[in-house]
DNA sequence: CGTGTCATTGACATTCCTCAAGGTCGGTGG
DNA sequence: CCACCGACCTTGAGGAATGTCAATGACACG
């Protein structure tokens, strides 16, 4: 299952290099001159898998690194008052972490793994030396900030005033689409997070998202068994997220209007 | 009102040097040494004012240039499907403006004037150049950027799973905030922007936000006259924000429980 | 085989949205 | 000066969508 040779360090697991890591394109040293990935290689520290559950780092706390996710999955959460979180994202293979914390000195949110995962850190001294000579490195380095601005606004287009299905049935096409970028199934999903972490990243409560899911199976759009998903009509999804207006059970409309 | 001495050029009014702008350290080269400031300054363009519902970028477009708000409101939008769209943010002077298109070619949102504002235009080009030099403006950027990302986060926790009065509370009170930050009057709003901005901002409907507003004025916590506000109790708006229930209007509580 | 976590489902209450009808203000032109 | 218009705001009525509370079920783990 994971690599036979590994060269155990204290605090690390063994180096594998960028070049032969296997994420392919998604990551991030892809994006850069050959020389650059290299040199973004040597900073780069393979930490030992974190475990489900496990925190990479908290709000409020120094930030020295950022992360990239290699394998499992991490979600970002902004902590409340009294216990209570905001989900922010989801970060999947390929998807950087700690990103808001790199200006100031703290970390903006709490990353969480929601499975046992496998994250390579860079830490920012290191690369703001890589940055002061390499204008690839900058310009990665502001993609990065843009690309997780847009996701944003994304984020907040997805909450602001849409009806709950058309916000699980994004979140669906979007969990969809991740797979399709990891070369997984697209209409097979294994969903790490729960039921609660969807919720809160969609803005709704965890018992719409489960009547919701059922639902959409009930309609024949998905099929669900606890945490493994089969998409099963993405064009009725599309049309559900799109704000189409998703027929009753009963199918009452399935052949155009009935006579009264 | 507005200063004298003015050298219009060509699409251009007078430069003003930033070290004299009066916008003090809530601006941007006011966090940089000296030198670079003035570096800055010198690549600094201050265009002509734009009037109150004109755009200053699009998303989409190609983006050359940041801005920062000089003096007045603009406010940022995500254009939807059918003409609809999400307000992502209020800008005030001294705000940034357009960071989320900086690292690919294309503005990621699109900028529209609430008022009369003055605006400074930073090419990004020239930007590249200084931040090739002075760590110190790569510095910058970089807390812009984690600025802008946290607050993103704090834009998604104020619309997920709160009560529609608990967000307006929140809202009024980042306003108040704002003014004391730019040395007016926190407890005197003067809106730039409409209801309908607001609750789009906020995820609600615009009636669900006018109907809260004299609500609030009905409780005594403000006194609102179309677009001036005034915040009555800000520790009772603070109460309400945090989720505390907000007395109804016939004021029941006023005393402690009543006898039966 | 208990125990805890997570998910489902139902009943009910509430919030908030939608639709619709004025109302106010500022500007514009007769 | 007044009438009219358009943009924006307020208010009401009614109902749909969603949250809350509570009970139960399924599974994983020890």
């Amino acid at each position: 299952m994971s690599p036979v040779r590994l060269f155990p360090e204290a605090g690390q697991l063994a180096r594998h290099s960028c070049s032969n890591c296997g994420l392919g394109e998604g990551c991030i040293p892809r994006r850069l001159e050959p020389e650059e990935a290299d040199l973004l290689d040597a900073i780069r520290v393979e930490r030992r898998p974190i475990e489900r559950g496990a925190t990479l780092f908290h709000a409020g706390s120094p930030c020295r690194s950022v992360y990239v996710v290699r394998s499992g999955c991490v979600m970002c959460v902004l902590p409340l008052a009294e216990g209570d979180s905001q989900v922010l994202a989801f970060r999947f293979p390929g998807d950087i972490l700690g990103l808001s914390g790199v200006g100031g000195a703290k970390h903006g949110c709490t990353a969480v793994a929601l499975e046992r995962s496998r994250i390579c850190e860079v830490p920012i001294a290191a690369l703001h030396e890589l940055a002061a000579n390499a204008p690839s490195v900058r310009n990665l380095l502001e993609r990065l900030f843009s690309n997780s601005l847009q996701s944003g606004h994304q984020h907040v287009a997805l909450m602001g005033k849409r009806l709950a299905r058309e916000r699980l049935a994004t979140f669906l096409l979007m969990l969809s689409d991740n797979a399709r970028r990891l070369q997984q199934d697209p209409e097979r999903l294994r969903l790490s997070m729960s039921r609660s972490d969807i919720a809160s990243y969609l803005g709704l409560a965890l018992e719409t998202v489960s009547r919701l899911l059922t639902r959409m199976q009930d309609q024949g759009l998905i099929e669900v068994d606890r945490r493994s998903l089969r998409l099963l009509d993405l064009a009725g999804l599309r049309a559900l997220a799109e704000g189409e207006p998703g027929q009753g059970a009963d199918e009452q409309r399935r052949h155009g209007p009935a006579f009264s």
